[in-house]
DNA sequence: TTGGAAAACTAACAATTGTTAGTTAAATTT
DNA sequence: AAATTTAACTAACAATTGTTAGTTTTCCAA
């Protein structure tokens, strides 16, 4: 039972970095096998579709997404303090599986029925929440009054971008990424 | 002469608008032909294949941004200006081709050959551009002394997403989107 | 009115897709 | 050692894909 788990496991964590290097529709099953080395029906020992291989890899990353936000709800912070919580979740969950992160980003638009339903609902979610902690900081003077969509989106697109430049910032140490992260984006990038 | 133009336009302007809609992959020839109101082999009396229409999309935008570059390059400005050049410059193009600009972000994955070394070619030497600008201004001390690279990624992932919002904001007009996203960039959130 | 080009059509192709059925080998349990 | 489960295999399927060939319709110029 043990081993069924982990064959599984195995799978998706090959497929998410396929996705991540031919995008989705080119990662057919028959890649797929011969990247695990294996036959492309033999997959079927393990997973019981494509579009299940997709929903693994999307849904549990958006729900570690979803629970990061729930937490950072839950804690005790000024607006600004919660946001910097978000910049460091962000870089901790790419970091912890840049190719899970990058699917999440590119492929979500394959996802089918249900999966797609409950997909979207986690995403809109997250982006209510984050809002409201924007505006909750504009109500007490710590955040510029700009237009919160504004301010919302130009933080969680450079937060969900991280993965694509990640490759790129090996020499530095997360620690250095964090902080500079966090300055470039409550204080902007001029002197 | 001009009728076969104006048709070869009109289906890749419908090609990158389904393509935003449902994913290239699940734009095939029947559905794009369906959407035109013909068949699919008519297709063919107008363009010469699928990924002709995808590369006339990507490379006709990443041209775009090459071009406008190339002017902020040439313009004799300080380098806060000419980041403020380039915002506006990708507030503008986005505006103007919102479905062509969600392709060029979303499908460039799907070139192939010639088309693809052509367009990492040319988003090389875009990042490369955006990157001496910024270290310029570093040096002259208008900009913070941060690692380049991640205020690079932070501004451009911002700006290249914004296809995805513009939907949202349409009450907001051009001008004031300009005047707080260059505010929201170069200065922060933060009060 | 007619001739010719432009652009639509029908029909079919070869290749590829995800998936299933049935079978064999490997590994684990009894 | 035997029995049972797990996980690989071969072979094939029905559906879908981009594309081509050949034919008919539409439309404008002469």
């Amino acid at each position: 039972m043990q081993g069924f788990t982990d064959r599984k496991l195995e799978i998706v964590k090959t497929a998410s970095l396929l996705f991540n290097k031919l995008g989705y529709k080119n990662v057919t099953m028959r890649v797929l096998a011969e990247e695990m080395g294996i036959k492309a029906a033999s997959l079927y020992n393990h997973i019981s579709s494509k579009q299940e291989i997709l929903s693994t890899v999307i849904i549990s990353m958006a729900e570690q997404f979803t629970d990061s936000m729930a937490s950072v709800m839950d804690d005790d912070l000024t607006p600004v303090e919660k946001i910097k919580s978000i910049i460091i979740h962000h870089i901790e969950i790419t970091l912890n599986d840049p190719h899970g992160t990058a699917s999440l980003q590119n492929d979500w638009m394959y996802l089918e029925g249900d999966n797609m339903v409950h997909f979207k609902r986690m995403r809109k979610q997250y982006e209510n929440n984050f809002k409201l902690i924007i505006e909750n900081g504009i109500e007490v003077g710590a955040i510029k009054n700009v237009n919160s969509e504004t301010m919302l989106f130009s933080i969680l697109t450079t937060l969900r971008s991280l993965y694509i430049w990640f490759p790129r910032q090996e020499q530095m140490d997360k620690e250095k990424l964090k902080v500079d992260m966090i300055r470039v984006l409550l204080d902007g990038i001029r002197t």
